[in-house]
DNA sequence: CTCCGATCCTGATGGC
DNA sequence: TGCCATCAGGATCGGA
């Protein structure tokens, strides 16, 4: 379940060894992902050079000569740095081949992630209304509080919003929320200013950390590079329901809010 | 506008 | 051992 340290430690893995390179080939053996993969990529990404790699939320946006493929990797996706000969596994969706023989291929075995191309990332549908990147300098308390005030629904799902900030997950919101002692169920209005600073800051904190440590590996995940993340073992509530808050030793609980668990320590979160 | 449930997909897991 | 139901979840969509 790639989430933005995910997707940023993928795109750490794989930049050396996509940056100036050209394409000679896209083979896509299975065009039916979350968006069908466009026709057009086999006809038009040959020839064309990687001028940049950025990521935005949870995409990564490479930049070609004449256009930007956005890659997302769904809940099960990986981008990884193969060779063009190393024959490809069942889920091995999408191989973009470079003229020195290095292949970057996508595994996604539920198929809920993505591969687009866009003339003009400004202006498409799925970058246009995502909000601020909480690494960024725009991502405050201040902003926080403002974004919530009369907000009904739950923190937890305000964190998952992407129009509320961009790149959060289940694992980092419930996460984020135990290191600044605030329920996920707690109606995102209610959050004081004090909460919110501490929330922007405990994100922040979150999401760093989990980069250094690569990411969280659950069942598959692989960084660019092949390397699992390790950030699980750091986990404090996220998957631990009826063990031991690492705080307070009270019972970690788990609730149903939504369509996903949402868990948190009763006592050290209000 | 806001909120919430349904939806896509398939491997892993747990109960019987 | 095998079968079946359930769960995980990012992002969109439609209905309330």
């Amino acid at each position: 379940m790639p989430e933005l340290p995910e997707v940023e430690t993928t795109l750490r893995g794989i930049a050396p060894h996509a940056l100036g390179k050209s394409v000679r080939a896209v083979v896509v053996r299975h065009p039916r992902l979350r968006w069908p993969v466009p026709k057009q990529l086999a006809s038009e990404l040959p020839g064309q050079t990687v001028r940049g790699l950025v990521r935005r939320s949870k995409y990564l946006l490479f930049e070609f000569d004449r256009g930007t493929l956005i890659a997302h990797l769904g809940m099960s996706g990986s981008l990884r740095v193969t060779d063009a000969g190393e024959v490809p596994g069942k889920f091995d969706h999408v191989d973009i081949v470079f003229e020195n023989g290095t292949c970057l291929r996508l595994r996604d075995p539920r198929r809920f992630g993505a591969i687009l191309w866009t003339h003009d990332p400004a202006r498409h549908p799925l970058l246009t209304h995502l909000g601020p990147e909480p690494l960024g300098e725009d991502f405050t308390g201040a902003y926080l509080f403002e974004r919530t005030r009369k907000r009904k629904r739950a923190i937890r799902d305000f964190l998952l919003d992407g129009r509320s900030v961009a790149g959060i997950g289940n694992i980092y919101a419930n996460e984020a929320l135990f290191a600044a002692g605030i329920r996920p169920t707690r109606a995102a209005g209610r959050l004081t200013r004090a909460d919110c600073t501490r929330l922007a800051q405990a994100l922040r904190a979150t999401l760093k950390r989990a980069i250094r440590a690569g990411g969280t590996t659950l069942r598959d995940f692989r960084g660019g590079d092949d390397r699992p993340g390790y950030f699980q073992q750091r986990l404090k509530v996220y998957g631990r329901a009826g063990e031991p808050c690492q705080a307070c030793h009270t019972s970690v609980r788990a609730v149903r809010l939504g369509q996903r668990s949402a868990f948190f320590c009763p006592r050290c979160q209000s």
